[in-house]
DNA sequence: TGCCAGGCCCTCTTTAGGGCCTT
């Protein structure tokens, strides 16, 4: 059984929304959790082969006179398929980092097994009273470590880690004598907000 | 030529629409 606090807290910064729409990565940040302790990092600036458009350089701060002197994405998402081993994977808005790990891999034909959780899911699961769900909110509401940097992958990443954290020890909280599994995170992911309540006393 | 993200989730829903989140 996969221990939910063994995982990669990952985040992509890219050139825009959707691989579908040529865009491409820009940076990866990642750190790698076990037992709740950051035990290593990742953080590369990648070259899209292609020039950013302001709004990302304002956006992220990542400009592309950066970009052109980091080496291309094939050569450092092979390096961050080593990094993450077998890892299962947690971002938040998982949907979002999971279709350009997906993208960015196939371009350096790299592969990987582990299993994706989505920090926003279950933050609008069991965080029902915060004011949103967008990450920076989060690390507010929940009173998280930051370090006043936002939109770059690996301050993104320590911070969704510190949130990861925090969701499991509201889970432990109100369900004691319970293995929180990555796979029991899932499950409580999937359920609809409304019945959230009612399955977590049901365990 | 004209289009341009997409999955999740709620509701005035399910024969749909729109807000939330990510860059």
């Amino acid at each position: 059984m996969t221990l939910a606090n063994k995982v990669i807290v990952l985040d992509f910064e890219t050139t825009g929304l959707s691989p579908n729409n040529a865009d491409r990565a820009i940076e990866i940040g990642a750190v790698k959790l076990i037992d709740g302790e950051i035990v290593d990092s990742f953080q590369e600036l990648m070259n899209p082969g292609r020039s950013v458009n302001s709004f990302i350089e304002n956006y992220t701060g990542i400009t592309n006179a950066m970009l052109k002197e980091a080496d291309s994405c094939e050569a450092v998402m092979t390096r961050f398929a080593n990094f993450i081993e077998d890892f299962n994977l947690v971002a938040h808005n998982a949907s979002f980092d999971k279709k350009f790990l997906d993208a960015e891999f196939e371009h350096c034909q790299q592969q990987y097994s582990g299993q994706f959780a989505c920090s926003l899911l279950l933050s609008r699961r069991i965080s029902q009273d915060a004011p949103n769900h967008k990450l920076g909110t989060l690390v507010e509401y929940h009173q998280l470590p930051n370090d006043g940097v936002f939109h770059r992958a690996l301050a993104d990443a320590t911070m969704t880690a510190h949130l990861w954290n925090h969701q499991l020890q509201l889970l432990q909280q109100q369900l004691p004598h319970k293995a929180i599994t990555f796979e029991l995170i899932n499950q409580i992911s999937k359920r609809p907000k409304a019945q959230v309540s009612g399955y977590l006393q049901s365990l």
